[in-house]
DNA sequence: CAGATGAGTTAGACAAGACTAATTGCGCGA
DNA sequence: TCGCGCAATTAGTCTTGTCTAACTCATCTG
């Protein structure tokens, strides 16, 4: 396995894609196959495993025919580095230009290459060196270090459960419009009045009212129960 | 003439730094050759000369063999877009991020590319809609329109005058560097204490106190003479 | 345990945009 | 006005990252 021959030589922006997709998928506990990582880049199994190769000479991933990639401890330093990036321009374009959080995913891959790190650190500090992204997901630290995914989904919850959202799926733009319009977002308290064991709808009590989910949003919003100690 | 074929296609990020280059270079009144535009963006003259060709197929410049290029209507619009993006731009990583003035041309040149015209537009009114950039060069409109280049070289003041920095030049980061250190920026008043005709040195006065700049300094600075109605 | 099936890989081509080297054209000075 | 020097263009190559089509491997089923 042949090193990198640049030193820390700048990754290009699809190397940096392929990387931050992996490093998703792998927070995440799945396994990394070539089809999972082509579908989600938009991209074909051939350019993929093209690509895997390539990491692979470069000793950012480890890499078995037919088998999938892994990252290496340099690869997992990269990619934490731009999934940082990415999630601190997502609240950025949140928090300070007021961006609905269903158009920001889409807006950060296409910026995320392009900022300085010394810009992604001003940012941070500017808005007070939030913890997480706007849909709730850990934004690592300078040093790699990074929070593990919290919550479960809130399909595992009963009646009678009371929890707060944590994260939500961020893959669909449509579903985090609806999320948002429902006031189910990260830090918001539900509480699950009655599960419909038939079709698998929930009514849940928020802080708003009260309103009936079905499966999909129920395994879309990771939540933390709360101990009831009334 | 073969017009683009895709009506409105979004342009690579090459082209757009051209564009960008050919329409700075207009706005100063000079006529755009392969060399020049070669030389700014730092490639060859080969890869200019191809470009070249490339954009006035698709309409954007007129292009004359051995003689230059001038923007299209439609390159002027796409030209100026480019530039409204690498000013506002400029004016955030100031004005917000308190990054020097020395940096955020290259910074902005890094970023322009990826910002969505809705992020700028956010950025513009967060920053209350600033006319210029930070080294006073005009923020085009997002109809096209752009203000004229303000100011004339602080070379052409004569001992006595007043005037008032409307713009420096951009292109050298020490330079910026130094004239920051000395108060030297866009809306700074100064006076003309003295000329030395054989070195061609000023001595100014400025809020600040009294300093003495050489020639590439007062060709650097763009200024407005002040009547003196005392 | 032999196919069938589908995921993954290889082969080959292409587009963009850069480079170097070779050539061509323009314009100026003698 | 001839030719020289430099700027510009053309010719040909390379790299990156993509694609489609063809092939290969692993696995599941009958």
């Amino acid at each position: 396995m042949v090193e990198s021959p640049e030193r820390n030589a700048p990754l290009s922006a699809s190397r940096e894609d392929y990387l931050a997709d992996i490093y998703r998928i792998q927070a995440v506990g799945q396994s990394v196959n070539t089809g999972e990582v082509a579908q989600r880049l938009g991209v074909s199994a051939a350019s993929t495993s093209a690509m895997f190769k390539r990491l692979a000479q470069e000793g950012l991933v480890h890499y078995e025919s037919y088998n999938g990639v892994w990252l290496t401890k340099n690869g997992e330093r990269a990619a934490s580095h731009i999934v940082r990036r990415h999630r601190v321009i997502e609240r950025f374009l949140t928090d300070m230009l007021g961006i609905g959080w269903e158009r920001v995913d889409e807006f950060a891959n296409r910026m995320e290459h392009a900022f300085p790190d010394e810009v992604v650190e001003a940012i941070e500090r500017l808005l007070g060196d939030p913890d997480t992204c706007p849909h709730g997901y850990p934004i690592p630290g300078l040093d790699g270090e990074t929070a593990a995914l919290a919550g479960l989904p809130a399909e595992t919850l009963a009646a009678g459960d009371h929890a707060v959202i944590r994260r939500v799926d961020e893959t669909d733009p449509e579903l985090l419009l609806h999320l948002r319009e429902r006031g189910l977002m990260p830090g918001k308290a539900i509480a699950v009045v009655a599960v419909n064991q038939v079709d698998g709808t929930r009514t849940l009590r928020t802080g708003d009212g009260t309103l009936v989910v079905g499966q999909r949003i129920a395994r879309s919003l990771f939540v933390d129960r709360v101990v009831d100690d009334a």
